[in-house]
DNA sequence: TCAAGATTGATGCAGCTGCATTTATTAGGC
DNA sequence: GCCTAATAAATGCAGCTGCATCAATCTTGA
């Protein structure tokens, strides 16, 4: 047998997959009951109401998010049918668009905003004290790839999350 | 605003979302470039290959790798497809089955234990101190929820994920 | 100017997940 | 014994993901 990682390695793999997938629907749970649509719902209404003019380009959001090109297409769609953002046309590059956030998605982003933050103050910062996080953040950071650095961006008013 | 949880935690738990999935990524894309099926498969054939008769029920499957029933149910039948289990009629419950592992899987399991902990070796392993991997380790399980006591096993010869 | 290549975004298809329901069987209470 | 509850497993449906590909447009370099 090779035996390549040590069995403290192993078992912090293990811990990363299983903590953070119970984390995780712990926190979409209690999104979900508070009648609230998912995550990345939220991650992307709150990039766009970040942008400046309240719009950007599908391009951006996706380098913003992270999650790939059809993702975002698709993830628009959603938000669009909903009446939460809105297609612009992009008049200076006919193959793009403009995706504009709403009044409703504005209040939407504002709304879960709250159930969120309770919900990560409930699955997280209840069970660490603040040094406590500061050193978990640091041992993850580490394991960040190297390779690629869209760093993370410090929390505002609103979190995104993956 | 209600300004519930601290920036600290909140910056780890978007720590933890986001390198958590990038490892997982990394990890399954070394895998799947090595022509190996996802890791869910693993998991569920490093559970059979451990029963000591080298089949299980179903439901103690389930129960081991925390997933939900019918996640199981099309596992085992995504498996059976692919010849690395069979299912065994259970006689004392007629409503049961057994579910086997075969030699097939036996061995695909010990192929990918070395693609995956070279995997787990070089995304986390290589990037942590064995002393820090156990600090890290530490500070997740005080995440886990404080309800469910489906305690994490020690690492043997292979690694449950999830 | 125009062809080759890059970029932007959409979409068809397959696989996986969650939810709810269904079927079959067993266990318990009376 | 018999009726109701609980349990074991499968499955239809909808939504989401990844992959590959497509169509439209822009950029470039000869």
């Amino acid at each position: 047998m090779k035996r390549k990682p040590s069995t403290e390695a192993t078992a912090a793999w293990i811990r990363l997959m299983r903590i953070q997938s119970r984390v995780l629907d712990a926190v979409e749970q209690d999104l979900k009951k508070a009648g609230f649509p998912p995550l990345a719902w939220y991650d992307a209404l709150l990039e766009l109401s970040r942008a400046p003019s309240g719009e950007m380009r599908p391009v951006e959001l996706e380098k913003q998010m992270l999650i790939p090109q059809y993702s975002t297409s698709r993830l628009i769609d959603r938000l669009v049918d909903e009446g939460l953002a809105a297609r612009r046309e992009c008049k200076i590059d006919k193959r793009g668009q403009f995706v504009e956030i709403t009044e409703a998605g504005r209040e939407l982003q504002k709304k879960m905003w709250s159930a969120y933050s309770a919900a990560i103050e409930k699955h997280v910062g209840s069970k660490l004290s603040d040094a406590d996080a500061v050193r978990l953040c640091s041992l993850l950071d580490r394991l960040g790839c190297s390779c690629d650095e869209a760093q993370v961006p410090a929390a505002r008013d609103g979190a995104p999350a993956r």
